[in-house]
DNA sequence: CTGTTAGCGCTTTCAC
DNA sequence: GTGAAAGCGCTAACAG
């Protein structure tokens, strides 16, 4: 028994009149009588009548939605996004449309395949095997905006919602040779990554103010999988002169090195340091706590999303590239400080 | 410049033939010559013709889209939860709306109708001020199937996904016995929602097994609002007779009241031991290891989608209740063992 | 094998 | 103020 859906003809034919004067009394539109509108109005509530958003969506090509594609979510660092995305989206009268690419591009490009005519914007970070950015050309061809946020890229005109990841790894490894370490290994994202070159790029800086030498040996190549990072640590350890100090490129990598470190018994932070990049929710319940570097998560969702909804308003003629960069904040805990107990 | 998007009508013109012969090659319909397949499929290619989703939907009232109400995501059981969701949805060629309630119920309302028509179906779990369950039932009248995970209730005909919470509680509880405790305190969840009455009388029933005395000033009333925690456990370790145990109604609360057991200087698990409830991320990592019931996750996600599909894909008066309860484990960890060394 | 046509629910001219 | 009718892109009878 398929339950038929009242639509503004049941209501025109309950009340004999057409279904113009329906919709527009519906809409609030003007020319109607008072009598008819308070008729219609009273006829839709009690019939539960609600517009069907298909038909509308269809009509307008405009879906109230937009879509958010990231790597992932089980990290906290995209979860909290999301999360706060959601509700900015919801404020505003937008819902939200997610995907995982985890990590893989043909995901990536299949979920931009499916959110054309789905979503009225694009809000993604990309993964870390992104090259080609044909996929985010198409969108922008069919007049679908996008924004990038965290993991941007250069080959798209499009706002980006970044941190200054250069600095911020400047100053974590700044931070580190302040505490007196002196042989500091990175366990360094995929090299197809900005927020991996830059991140890298502040750790060398940092080190070469110092006078301190690059070392080939302790920079690390890691590829986001966490299940590898205890055999990084390990080989670190195996060196002939292993590090007093570890940047992660990520807190979950941040912290599995803590994990892989106190198993084997090294004392942190007096025999071996470690800072990591996100402020994972972890991070502050691991002993010892996890020194690391905050993004404003909620602050680069809700700017995200605002500039989104500017561009899904304006023609794409008019569509400018900004590019946000937001302020970041080195959390000092006890993975590079002892306590003062 | 609005861009214009290619049609079936711009393929036909293109190729002089008609509209219905471009559908039917497209959607791979026998009855298309073959030479006159390959010219449209390549044009279409040609042209990156893709059809557009919203007529279909408007067209089948059929969106390939389920939704995902929850109060939240920020804990790692429901981020974790809607994660394996929208990959399992993913598979089976279904995308995610998802929508956070913030245990609001007017928003639990407002979400469900925003959801009708734009969604084949709804998965959620609802807020602990749900107590009037209309929208659910309209959204059943309107043909959309719901099952309910988690946190369920019983005033609708939906099918459920759960685990035995009187039974882990129970277990969890017992744990704390075996460890030698006697007086154990409960923080003690919303009692509108099922889990929290089923998880307290699981508390109850295990210590009246165990003949220990029900004490009603060891069972805190919490609700679900970190931040009371400190208050709540400062409170019982005020009491004349402090309690020896703690079993907390999830890992947030537990872990909470780790912190604050910690501050005030309290030995755990000797002093005072910690349950909490879901094996959340952070309950492996924090000091001491928290004990914690685990809920099948993945399982309860997967199984949620694939009983929603079949729902979705089921004639309305077919439609039948099924209750799946899935399997707890109790994760024993440092909060309830001293370390064997 | 292919073309013609109705229609999904709604908004929006254009008439009256 | 109100009605008639076109049309958004596509599918599915129906007719050849």
């Amino acid at each position: 028994m398929k339950s038929h859906q009242v639509t503004i003809i049941d209501l025109a034919a309950e009340l004999n009149i057409s279904i113009s004067t329906v919709s527009r009394a519906l809409s609030g539109h003007p020319n109607v009588k008072a009598e008819t509108r308070r008729a219609v109005l009273e006829l839709a509530e009690k019939l539960d009548y609600q517009r069907n958003q298909m038909s509308i969506s269809f009509m307008t090509s405009k879906t109230k939605t937009i879509g958010i594609i990231v790597p992932e979510f089980t990290s906290s660092f995209f979860s909290q996004l999301v999360t706060e995305a959601q509700n900015e989206a919801s404020r505003n009268g937008y819902m939200v449309l997610i995907c995982q690419s985890n990590e893989n591009y043909n995901i990536e490009v299949a979920n931009t395949q499916l959110m054309r005519n789905r979503v009225d914007g694009v809000m993604m970070s990309i993964t870390k095997e992104t090259k080609n950015f044909d996929h985010l050309h198409t969108l922008h061809k069919r007049g679908i905006p996008i924004v990038l946020f965290n993991r941007v890229c250069d080959e798209i005109m499009a706002p980006k919602v970044i941190i200054d990841d250069y600095d911020a790894a400047f100053k974590a490894v700044e931070h580190l040779i302040t505490t007196g370490k002196k042989r500091i290994a990175h366990l360094a994202g995929p090299p197809s990554l900005n927020v991996s070159k830059k991140r890298l790029n502040g750790y060398i800086d940092a080190l070469k103010k110092n006078n301190i030498p690059i070392d080939e040996s302790l920079i690390i190549s890691y590829d986001l999988n966490v299940d590898t990072v205890k055999t990084h640590i390990k080989q670190l350890l195996a060196l002939e002169n292993p590090p007093d100090g570890i940047f992660a490129i990520n807190d979950p990598a941040a912290i599995e090195s803590i994990q892989t470190l106190k198993q084997v018994g090294k004392k942190i932070p007096d025999e071996i340091a470690v800072v990591g990049f996100s402020d994972d929710i972890v991070s502050k319940y691991i002993e010892p706590g996890l020194t690391t570097v905050a993004q404003p998560v909620a602050e680069m969702a809700v700017t995200s999303v605002q500039l989104l909804l500017e561009l899904v308003n304006t023609d794409p003629a008019d569509w400018k590239r900004v590019i946000k960069v937001l302020n970041t904040e080195l959390i000092i805990r006890e993975s590079t400080m002892s306590k003062k107990s």
